[in-house]
RNA sequence: GGCCCCAUCGUCUAACGGUUAGGACAGUAGGUUCUCAACCUACAAAUCAGGGUUCGAUUCCCUGUGGGGUCACCA
């Protein structure tokens, strides 16, 4: 059987993660056994369409480099890729259904639901259609309908039987279809539900594995129910364990960072997390925790997916985003720093600077702390420098001293570096100290690069004028 | 609340029914070092509870507890 799996997101907001995991493990699914990955477009929901939402999603995929080999954008055979153009399809579908008497016309007002539903809610009972319009007799019903009366379609859920979803990562489980609703497949505006659609949609476009979130688990077996009314061959059912926040609850904006823009915008690479979510609910291969989407592409399998809903540690994401940074080519690292850099530094300096950080971030956002600088002029306290550096007069000697020698000296690191510690060795300097002090007049910072290799990269006359300054600062 | 799913270090996860319960991140301590990192070494840290089955349960079964999901003309 040709393996053909889809991830089916609803243009309501900006990418979820959740919803990037998804698309990586179908993705690495087809991959791996040559199969097929589509994007379907869910967009039955009028109310919640977010324009923009269906490009930013593949604006998202593609900087995963998850592209779909189908989807409204690069089309298909088995098109069209959004829902709300293939009306005339679940129109078509659902007739059969009510020929077959599977599914009815229903002509409750949403104002009876509600009080229904109260009523339902005050005796504790779980709330459910009341199926009222079940007992009207077909003729009947046509007929209202003909006659321009509101309607929607539910499903005719059978009253006392067992149905099973048989799920590859949980087994089979068995539902009592009393605890199932009449859902409404066709709602008054015409459009399917949810529950309509992906059943026709994954039938048609001939999905071999319904890879979803758990959120779906308990209305799968209104799913099962749909394929035997059709007469259709199931799918293999998969449901994944959904991503949590820290606190267990399904990942939110509220508690975690769910959006795949925050990662973005803070200075995350996307292979990097695209790593650290395969990591998640996969029993990766023994003491191997870095690898790229190609090596995850060779072992991944739906069967080693577990059930257990994974919490995010960002903890684990910035070390992984550090590894990505330090194996990532100083020339690529560039072109992803500019981006998160207000400063303005030219290519050529920040590709010298480059070195120096790149072991010393975990994140994007990191870079510009670390090195403005070299760019930027900044206030020194006098009283900072000399209580981390020692005595006014020790100081001001040490200054001198350095500033003297390297008016004239070869500007390259290794002479820079020879006449340095040439200064601390011969007046047996305390060299920690001694270094702290330079360190603070020439950036500013009790952190920074390393010194020796960031004065080599600020030149001559800036590194004076700053020596200078702290000198003239702690004389007054 | 009904129904459903799940349960190994703080987190991500290993362990044909037999292991000193392993690794990674985070933590702690040390080494290296001009700071911070990176790197190296060590330490600490878990089988939810109670019953079975078995010569032997992290592993299989039951109950409890805990967590999660779901109960729309939303997906």
């Amino acid at each position: 059987m040709k393996i053909r799996v889809r991830i089916a997101p609803s243009p309501t907001g900006s990418p979820h993660i959740g919803t990037i995991w998804q698309a990586l493990i179908n993705y690495s699914y087809a991959k791996r056994y040559k199969g097929d990955f589509i994007v379907r477009i869910e967009d039955t929901d009028r109310k919640r369409f977010i324009e923009g939402a269906e490009k930013e999603l593949f604006s998202a995929l593609k900087w995963f480099s998850l592209e779909p080999l189908e989807s409204p954008i690069y089309g298909g055979s088995f098109g069209p890729y959004r829902q709300s153009e293939r009306l005339k399809i679940y129109q078509k579908q659902v007739l059969k259904l009510i020929d077959k008497d599977k599914a009815y016309y229903c002509f409750c007002s949403p104002e009876r639901l509600e009080q229904a539903r109260q009523v339902q809610v005050k005796k504790g009972l779980s709330v459910m259609y009341d199926k009222k319009c079940r007992e009207i007799k077909s003729g009947e019903a046509i007929k209202r309908v003909e006659a321009g009366e509101k309607a929607v379609i539910r499903l005719k859920v059978p009253l006392n039987e067992k149905i099973i979803v048989k799920d590859l990562l949980r087994g089979e489980i068995e539902f009592n279809s009393q605890v199932l609703d009449d859902q409404v497949l066709v709602k008054s505006d015409g459009f399917p539900t949810y529950h309509l659609a992906v059943v026709v949609d994954d039938h048609l476009m001939e999905i071999s594995h319904v890879v979803r979130g758990e959120e779906w688990l308990s209305s799968a077996p209104k799913h099962v129910l749909l394929y035997q009314y059709f007469g259709w061959l199931e799918p293999v059912w998969v449901h994944t364990p959904i991503i949590r926040n820290p606190d267990k609850s399904k990942l939110s904006k509220r508690h975690g960072h769910a959006s795949v823009s925050w990662y973005k915008n803070n200075g995350y690479l996307s292979q990097a997390i695209l790593n650290f979510l395969s990591l998640l609910g996969w029993s990766h291969p023994k003491e191997k925790t870095v690898f790229s989407l190609t090596e995850f592409t060779k072992y991944f399998d739906l069967r080693d997916l577990s059930p257990v809903g994974p919490v995010v540690d960002l903890k684990k994401l910035d070390y992984l985003n550090g590894v990505y940074i330090r194996n990532t080519k100083d020339e690529e690292l560039l072109e992803l720093i500019k981006p998160f850099l207000k400063i303005k530094i030219e290519d050529s300096q920040l590709l010298k600077i480059i070195p120096l950080i790149k072991e010393r971030i975990n994140k994007l956002t990191e870079v510009e702390g670390l090195i403005d600088f070299f760019v930027n002029d900044f206030k020194l306290s006098p009283e900072d420098l000399l209580v981390k550096s020692g005595t006014k007069e020790l100081v001001k000697k040490q200054l001198e001293e350095v500033i003297k020698i390297l008016k004239d000296v070869k500007w390259d690191l290794e002479e820079i570096t020879r006449v340095i510690q040439d200064i601390v060795l011969k007046n047996d300097y305390h060299k920690g100290q001694f270094f702290m002090m330079l360190r603070l007049s020439l950036t500013g910072k009790k952190i920074s690069p390393p010194l020796l290799e960031s004065i080599d990269i600020l030149g001559r006359e800036k590194t004076l004028k700053r020596l200078q300054n702290s000198l003239s600062l702690i004389e007054n």
